[in-house]
DNA sequence: TGACAATGTATCAGAGTATGATACATTGAC
DNA sequence: GTCAATGTATCATACTCTGATACATTGTCA
């Protein structure tokens, strides 16, 4: 369910990170679901329980999940807020967008190829099944 | 035409690439145009030579830029390339766009408002003038 | 109720990276 | 040919990432 790369130099906890909000964007996690242990996820994935910990504390800060010494770690994100985004979310992301889709452009893609790829991505996350 | 943010947790120098690498990916900067030298820029910005050297060394490695030492650094990236992206860096370009559309429906961004987004950007960046 | 397993958290160490201060090498102009 | 301008190399310091290990909390079950 999650995979990440120890060769790549985004560190590994950012890959967690990354790799579960995906989950959750995607609704394969949703509120109230359990996550592995800090241990067994770091068994699976051949890194140290500290690595993971700091993953689920990063998200738990972010209030998408929440911790309890002893029971485990839940998802407490709902992908429907009430409220719509803030500025400073709004900042960041286009600044994601942007960074993204100026590395298509220089890469050679071309307008339409991109355009399939954030189109068919926008809708894999937001469909309404 | 640069800015950065040095509270940011993104080094200064992946900043400043990803700031040329938009410029360039924008058009504002073609083939042949010189950058400010190194000491300038690091001037303007309030920051060490070594990291504007860093990101120009960075964009070099890349083959957008070329230095010479004594002379200065240009541009030498084209937009436009003769072949297409690899599948390295098509995987690479999703990996990005993935994060940044996951992050911006966690934050609670409609579907139309993303797509907006992404279209403006788009066009902006594709636009042919 | 008490012992124990399961789980998250804290502490510390080693390796690597980012940033900066400083010195060096190369180019071109006068 | 001297000198200013520019990129590059070297070294130091602080910070971060990852991991090894120990601690604290929760719940279960005999």
């Amino acid at each position: 369910m999650l995979s990440i790369s120890l060769a790549s130099s985004v560190p590994i906890h950012d890959q967690l990170v990354a790799g579960l909000r995906g989950l959750i964007a995607e609704g394969k996690l949703v509120r109230g679901d359990e996550l592995p242990p800090v241990r067994q996820l770091a068994a699976d994935l051949g890194i140290n329980l500290n690595t993971v910990a700091r993953a689920y504390r990063d998200l738990t800060d972010a209030g998408l999940l929440a911790s309890v010494r002893g029971r485990g770690t839940i998802v407490i994100a709902t992908v429907e807020r009430a409220a719509g985004p803030k500025a400073e979310e709004r900042k960041r992301v286009e600044a994601g967008i942007a960074a993204a889709l100026s590395d298509a452009k220089i890469a050679g893609f071309t307008r339409e190829a991109i355009e399939a790829i954030a189109v068919r991505q926008i809708e894999r996350l937001w469909k309404t099944p």
